[in-house]
RNA sequence: GGGCAAUUAGCUCAGUUGGUUAGAGCGUUACAUUGACAUUGUAAAGGUCAGAGGUUCGAAUCCUCUAUUGCCCACCA
């Protein structure tokens, strides 16, 4: 009997049943897979999507290499485990639905209230959510959903909490005033990578204090000078030598100031006047020249970025407003020497936009410093440098192991808390002066919850072990379960754009909670640009939904679009024309196995795809040396992270190997069943982690999974090389 | 200001430690094709590998400088 197949490859109509197929053999799931009691693991941690928004094309691209990676080593018998889960992404997602809420009613979370807002979060994120798992599945992605996690469900709240108090009873983590990012319209602060800074033209007034006064100072904000204790020169700069350590009482419109003169290397003779009134309260150097110089702290500006009270009739002024009037009353006085124009770059959210106010407030820290003996007296921040330098984390492409020791070495303390709603809630208790960290308040009345919540990265930050049941899996030091078995993970996989804001951060909780690393490789995939080589972005418009490409081309033709032509850490263009082309390729796979499929009996369909068929012609021996030759070539660049490269060897041995050559001769020579069957066979093992739908949907006509072929031992790299040992 | 990429065919990009005539896909041109595949096949045209200098028997590949583009980090009051 021989076996009919469409003329055509519909991906539509075998995608879905194929993947519910792929779901009920549980083989996602490594505990269901028939394994040697000594399998390695391979685990990946996916990177979890923010639930502010759809998948974009970007997510189809990390999908599309996971799935890759993990396809290839559960059919190598690697014990493969790739964990799906979701970000709650706290102060991204209050954004968005305060911002939704305001369209729609023109209510204020205000208006709404805390209950009211995480009510309306809650819908929205169970919607994004559902959404989400829909297109990852429509991917082909072979994701555990067993394990599945969310950032902020019951588990994660829970390995928080314990994360926090842990951290907390060590001494990592601490409650200090520091000069903050704060966002007047968030009504929070940020963290140093949280801003960002567009440049505008400003006005930097050149002025004394008032006319007793000897040095002439220029700022772009007049209205912080309300709060100035120091005016700061360079040591080496004569014009002002003479006045270092003096102290000047100054009359500054209508406000007492005591002025000290003091000398900082920093300070730049030539900018301006060469000289820089001191405000300790609102700029981040200034505060550190007043550590060092002893100075007092005047805070001028409040949360609402309003002056405070105090300031005669600048009180309750918006600072602009401020700015103003003080302007006007110097030159009133005859005290304004210059207004010039000056391009300079404005720290604003990068979340909406509005311009930050560095403050001095309470918040809590991660100390990156603070040495902990059980890791050899090192601090998280040394740790974490000391693995990227010794190699034990490593980085593809290797560049980024640079930018990462770069930005770690000149890591500050860590500002995690976040006067947002929605968020993990800090396990800190306040009764007068009385502080305590735990979970629930303890005995006695008068207790109040610190009303703020955590940094999103916080939660982020633990994702590699949070996931894998941390703290219940760590017992006494000890990793069990899930843990023991999967932690260190194999690879973390993820855009170069997070690399700082995140996977530092994973590094240094993992050192905190386990000793250990997270992951020994990080892959770092570029951004997908659009036809035109710009960013994506919602406000563009230029964005692509994955759904649309999957309807009209195939899961299959999107994913080896993505992989073909991009190489690690390198961004790529979005091309319909390229998904085309795949897709016409995987019909030309499918056709190749229709002809082979209807052309022989099914009685050799059981042909193994192990054991090499005896060859009876030069063709036959051609063949399959090309096989071996292109199996070998296309693994060891899978082991060293060459995607496209593998694809483009299967490639010309698929198209100009076995379809232009071999399956011509098979048209004339006879009784080649057998070699054709193994050739097919292995064809589809080898495309299946690139292109599982098409392959799986031929596999069917043998009656099993391609999904995890057992024994498929006959992998040359991983039995023969071990390279994937030494890279 | 500091750093990192990119610059290769009309377009989009590969090119793994330097090694003969630099590759692919798309596009273009010509021809072919009703028994796996028109979502096809065969063939052709098309490149001073951004520029200059250097190292080498040999450079798209290594070094120096320059130019253009993009990104990241810091941020000057």
């Amino acid at each position: 009997m021989k076996l009919e197949l469409e003329k055509a490859y519909n991906p539509g109509e075998n995608e879905d049943k194929i993947y519910k197929k792929w779901e009920e053999s549980g083989y996602f799931n490594p505990d269901n897979l028939d394994l040697a009691p000594d399998a390695k693991s391979y685990t990946i941690i996916l990177p979890p999507p923010n639930i502010t928004a759809n998948l974009h094309i970007g997510h189809s691209c990390m999908l599309a290499i996971e799935d890759l990676l993990i396809r290839y080593r559960r059919l190598a018998g690697f014990r493969a485990l790739w964990l799906p889960g979701t970000d709650h992404a706290a102060i991204a997602t209050q954004m968005v639905v305060e911002k939704k809420i305001f369209q729609e009613t023109g209510k204020t979370r205000h208006d709404l209230g805390r209950e009211k807002l995480l009510e309306e979060i809650w819908k929205f994120l169970k919607n994004t959510q559902a959404t989400i798992l829909h297109q990852t599945k429509k991917m082909g992605s072979s994701l555990d959903w067993s394990r599945e996690a969310f950032t902020f469900d019951d588990a994660r709240q829970k390995a928080v909490n314990c994360m926090f108090i842990n951290m907390y009873r060590e001494g990592v983590i601490y409650r200090g005033e520091r000069i903050v990012n704060w966002c007047p319209h968030c009504h929070s602060t940020l963290a140093d990578d949280e801003v960002e800074y567009k440049e505008q033209k400003a006005k930097i007034y050149t002025f004394k204090y008032d006319k007793a006064f000897p040095i002439s100072i220029s700022t772009t904000r007049p209205e912080t000078k309300l709060g100035d204790t120091a005016v700061a020169v360079n040591p080496k700069d004569e014009r002002y030598k003479k006045y270092i350590g003096k102290e000047y009482k100054v009359n500054f419109c209508g406000q007492e100031l005591n002025i000290k003169i003091i000398s900082d290397w920093t300070v730049e003779s030539d900018f301006g006047t060469g000289a820089l009134g001191v405000t300790p309260a609102h700029s981040m150097v200034d505060w550190q020249m007043a550590q060092v110089n002893n100075l007092a702290i005047i805070k001028v500006i409040n949360e609402d970025a309003k002056i405070n009270p105090g300031f005669g009739k600048f009180s309750n002024l918006s600072t602009l407003e401020a700015r103003e009037l003080i302007v006007e009353e110097l030159k009133k006085q005859g005290l304004l020497e210059k207004e010039e124009e000056l391009i300079n770059n404005l720290s604003v959210c990068y979340r909406c936009g509005a311009a930050i106010e560095p403050l001095s407030s309470k918040q809590w820290f991660i100390s990156v410093d603070k040495k902990l003996e059980r890791l050899g007296n090192k601090s998280l921040k040394e740790k974490s440098i000391e693995v990227a330098e010794k190699g034990e984390i490593k980085f593809i492409p290797d560049r980024f192991n640079k930018r990462y020791l770069d930005w770690m070495s000149n890591l500050h303390d860590w500002c995690i808390s976040r006067q947002i709603w929605f968020g993990h809630s800090i396990p800190i208790w306040y009764k007068a002066e009385e502080i305590y960290c735990g979970e629930i308040a303890p005995e006695g009345e008068g207790w109040i919850k610190d009303e703020d919540t955590l940094d999103t990265w916080f939660s982020s930050g633990m994702w590699t072990f949070s996931t894998l049941g941390w703290p219940d899996n760590y017992k006494d030091g000890k990793k069990i379960n899930d843990l023991a078995r999967f932690h260190p993970t194999q690879i973390l996989e993820t855009g170069y754009e997070i690399l700082t804001l995140w996977v530092s951060r994973m590094v240094m909780m993992s050192f905190f909670a386990l000793g250990e690393i997270p992951f020994e490789k990080v892959y770092l995939h570029g951004t997908i640009l659009d036809t035109k080589g710009k960013k994506m972005s919602k406000s563009k418009g230029n964005g692509v939904d994955p759904l649309d490409a999957i309807n009209e081309y195939g899961a299959d033709a999107l994913r080896l679009s993505l992989l073909m032509g991009a190489t690690p850490g390198n961004d790529s263009r979005y091309s319909a024309e390229k998904i085309e082309s795949k897709r016409n390729f995987v019909n030309k796979l499918w056709n190749i196995s229709r002809f082979i499929l209807s052309s022989t009996d099914e009685k050799y369909f059981t042909t193994s795809y192990l054991d090499e068929p005896e060859t009876k012609t030069e063709s036959d021996k051609w063949i399959l040396s090309e096989l071996a030759g292109a199996r070998y070539a296309t693994n060891n660049y899978l082991e060293s992270f060459n995607f496209s490269l593998a694809a483009e060897e299967l490639n010309e041995f698929t198209y100009n190997k076995l379809a232009d050559w071999y399956l011509e001769f098979a048209k004339v020579e006879k009784n080649k069943e057998e070699i054709l069957i193994y050739l097919l066979k292995n064809l589809l093992i080898l495309w299946h982690p690139f292109i599982p739908f098409v392959t799986e949907t031929i596999w069917d006509s043998f009656n099993t999974t391609l999904l995890m072929v057992e024994k498929w031992t006959n992998n040359d790299v991983l039995t023969k090389n071990k390279s994937w040992l030494s890279y």
